[in-house]
DNA sequence: CTGGTAGTTCGGTCA
DNA sequence: GAACTACCAG
């Protein structure tokens, strides 16, 4: 399966040559589907459906709601296009969110007109696409087209550091809010000199806008984009240069865009500039204002709300027939949402059956909640059900737990979705950072995260040095360690181990050429002793980590090579795990967007958790109608039963608290619902299991502070930009501190000088060799130091 | 530099 | 209640 990155990005600048390139091969692709007579491909589409696939000029949004068939529009549309003859698969520009989504989209395409998917280089995710922008135009964004790509990762400890080089307290200003800052920033298109004052004040005394700008410079150096400057960077270049833009212009005949209720400013902006409101700009957005989740990701609902005033003329087609769910299930989830304002309007309009009315079930507490869902689910697969048709969906991670203990005592098999993913585990990042420092021995944020992984010696304050070297000789971490290994600034034991590793890691580069990429990788985990760190480790998650790393060094074989691999995993790259078993799934509502089940179980729908106290605190009315959304997304995944259920006792942060149901549960429509009680909560004094499982949360509720009141007790962030801001300075001046540091340091000494150094104290110059100079000190004797850590006396 | 302990924090999630 | 971090002692 080929990633678009990993091609090389100019493949498809070549025009096919006339009649017989890709685009006549997708047409014969069409052609054979049609003459087959399984179908052409418009056949089976409701007349909305079809009418949203043909229309094909000028600017369109489909309001496909929850099981519509959206996907298939989409998918069925790229294939008109290409039978008809409109746009060859290189001109079609067709972003998602998720690669997830892409992978699937690519697919369908393929179903439709066969291979020629794989010729669709612009269909992709909005990081996918950026990056590809943005590494043909690299040099207008002052970076290498070679750059790399940080993930959150990096971005933190590349964050840290600046704090602590500009002496920020990092308890009183976490690297993370930083992140989450200039996250939010970059999500609203806004570059350092945009970051409004107010917003700049949130951040150290009002230093945010300053530190996001140093960040920025910093990245330069680095070489390097973090997840946001991947479509930051492009908006920039298009916006300073016209022709740049203009080249995109005439390549894409076609724009689609998939869940554009989910778009950020930024994502929103760069649309606007590939698809200007003028012209014969064929501009293609769907999307469904009511399952729009991701508020607090910077999404904004209005980009939908008013498409038709950012495209004027433009066509809106409402997809309202369900194909999915049963009537009382659609009916349970209309009528919840209609409790919304400001929205499009959309009514679901059911195909099927009446089916079973959606269920609500009150328990004591969690535990009790958990039993029921369990007992329900071995029911239903007593009935001839299978686990794969059932999930549970919850609204924070947190209360995963109690189903997973449940599930294990039960021995019924489950699968989570949406715990750390494969490239996010340890291991694999780590084995990652020595692949990237072989690819590129300027990656330092690599080197310093493996620098010390196994266990070498060279702690914090070894890598503090090294990065004081880097900076004054303006070279990267790799080459710092090099140097230093040659001079005294280090204990001899540090001075070794460095020498070891940056001599491993030389003969690893040049071995990287002749080697298959693969056996290149299972030899720098051999000799690095990376494997061996794990296989010593007791821990009882070793054993999986090594098998995590085995996995990792299979999945390379698919690559031809050892970059084109890892910018697959610096953009994509998840885990397929254990799909082919039969299990129930566990996941967050936000994960569950665009599944299907036939059962699907929702519990927590407490006030505070569901609608979440934090939400609404932070964003008010707002925030709720959000959770809302969140509800009616959770409804709609069902096809067949949606079983809600409340508890009214939970432990949260490891106290027990009572609770009352969610009001989303007043707003569920009588017709369509039927209140049960947990059969467990009928023996509360009585017998049997639960009297045991009931001991625990009796005693302690005696314990429980009601409500929620302390959690709003707590402040959210708008409390913190107030009050401060005494000092403003601009972005220019800490990049000028940064670059005059660095400048200052560079200044050489004479054979002869009087010099101090804080170890060796003072000493006299005698040889100057680059950056290197041999000092003879008074007290120490003879020693080689490197120029930035002495000074004139 | 390492390992232990004490203190803190605790939302969802995609690249 | 647990997991992660930061600090401290060896």
């Amino acid at each position: 399966m080929a990633d678009p990155n990993a091609v090389p990005f100019f493949d498809d600048d070549e025009p096919p040559a006339p009649g017989g390139g890709i685009a006549a091969r997708a047409m014969a692709g069409v052609m054979r589907a049609r003459t087959g007579g399984a179908g052409d491909y418009l056949e089976g589409l409701n007349p909305e459906q079809c009418e949203a696939v043909q229309t094909l000029d000028g600017p369109l949004l489909v309001l496909a709601g929850a099981g519509t068939g959206k996907t298939r529009v989409l998918t069925t549309r790229i294939a008109h296009i290409l039978a008809t003859g409109r746009a060859r698969p290189s001109e079609i520009l067709a972003v998602t969110f998720t690669n997830k989504a892409a992978r699937e989209m690519k697919q369908r395409v393929a179903a439709l007109v066969g291979d020629v998917a794989e010729g669709m280089p612009w269909l992709g995710t909005f990081h996918s696409i950026g990056t590809r922008m943005l590494r043909r135009h690299a040099e207008l964004a002052d970076l290498k087209s070679s750059f790399t790509i940080l993930d959150t990762d990096d971005q933190i400890r590349l964050i840290k550091q600046i704090l602590s080089a500009e002496n920020i307290d990092e308890k009183r200003w976490p690297a993370r809010s930083l992140a989450w800052a200039i996250d939010g920033w970059k999500n609203r298109g806004l570059a350092p000199k945009d970051v409004p004052p107010g917003d700049g004040a949130l951040f150290a005394n009002g230093r945010g806008k300053e530190l996001y700008a140093a960040y920025q410079a910093r990245l330069k150096v680095l070489n390097a984009a973090d997840f946001g400057d991947l479509l930051l960077e492009p908006i920039r270049i298009f916006r300073e240069n016209p022709d740049v833009l203009e080249q995109y212009h005439r390549r894409f005949k076609f724009i689609l865009v998939d869940e554009y209720q989910d778009t950020n400013v930024a994502q929103y902006l760069w649309l606007r500039l590939l698809a200007p409101a003028s012209g014969p700009r064929n501009l293609c957005c769907v999307g469904d204002d009511d399952q729009s989740i991701y508020g607090w990701r910077g999404a904004e609902v209005d980009n939908i709300l008013r498409f038709d005033k950012d495209f004027p003329g433009a066509k809106v087609i409402r997809l309202e027939r369900n194909y999915r769910s049963d009537a009382h299930i659609l009916g349970a989830a209309s009528h919840l949402i209609s409790h919304n304002e400001g929205r499009l309007g959309k009514t679901l309009r059911p195909q099927g059956e009446d089916g079973e009315r959606v269920t609500v079930t009150g328990s004591w507490d969690s535990g009790e909640e958990a039993r029921s869902i369990a007992d329900e689910i071995e029911s239903l697969q007593r009935k001839g059900s299978n686990l794969n048709d059932m999930a549970i969906l919850v609204r924070a991670s947190f209360q995963m737990r109690e189903f997973e203990d449940r599930f294990v005592t039960l021995g019924i098999d489950y699968r989570v979705i949406g715990g750390p993913r494969f490239y996010e585990r340890q291991e694999i990042r780590d084995a990652l950072a020595y692949l990237r420092c072989v690819n590129s021995s300027a990656d330092d944020l690599a080197f310093e995260r493996i620098v010390n992984v196994p266990k070498r010696g060279l702690g914090d304050a070894t890598v503090q040095t090294l990065n004081g070297i880097a900076r004054s000789a303006r070279v990267p971490l790799m080459e710092a360690a090099r140097l230093a290994a040659d001079t005294e600034e280090l204990k001899p034991k540090q001075r070794e181990s460095l020498k070891t590793l940056t001599q491993n890691f030389q003969r690893w580069t040049q071995a990287s050429d002749a080697m298959k990429h693969t056996e290149l990788a299972e030899m720098i985990l051999d000799e690095s002793g990376y494997t061996e760190m794990w296989r010593q480790d007791r821990s009882p998650d070793a054993a999986g980590r090594l098998e995590n790393l085995k996995e990792l060094v299979r999945s390379m074989e698919t690559f031809e090579n050892l970059q084109g691999f890892l910018e697959h995993v610096s953009l994509v790259m998840d885990a397929d795990s254990g799909e082919h078993m039969d299990a129930v799934t566990l996941m967050t509502l936000h994960a569950a967007k665009g599944l299907e089940y036939d059962n699907v179980f929702l519990p927590g729908w407490e006030e505070g958790l569901f609608p979440s106290q934090r939400t609404m605190d932070e964003s008010g009315k707002a925030g709720l109608e959000e959770e809302r959304r969140l509800a009616y997304v959770g409804i709609t995944r069902a096809k067949r039963r949606a079983k809600i259920y409340f508890a009214s006792n939970r432990r949260i942060h490891g106290m027990w608290q009572s609770s009352i149901p969610s009001r989303f549960l007043d707003e569920l429509p009588e017709n369509h619902v039927e209140v049960t009680e947990a059969p467990a909560a009928f023996s509360n004094r009585g017998f049997g299991e639960s009297r045991f499982d009931k001991l625990e949360p009796f005693q302690n509720s005696t314990y429980t502070t009601p409500g929620w009141q302390r959690a709003q007790a707590r402040g959210g962030f708008s409390e913190r930009g107030t009050g401060f801001g005494s000092r403003r300075g601009g972005p220019t001046i800490i990049e000028g501190e940064l670059v005059a540091k660095s400048t200052a340091n560079a200044a050489s000494y004479d054979t002869g000088e009087r010099v101090f150094h804080d170890k060796f104290g003072y000493g006299e110059v005698l040889e100057v060799e680059g950056n290197k100079l041999l000092v003879a000190f008074d007290k120490a004797g003879h020693k080689r130091v490197l120029d930035n850590f002495v000074r004139r006396p």
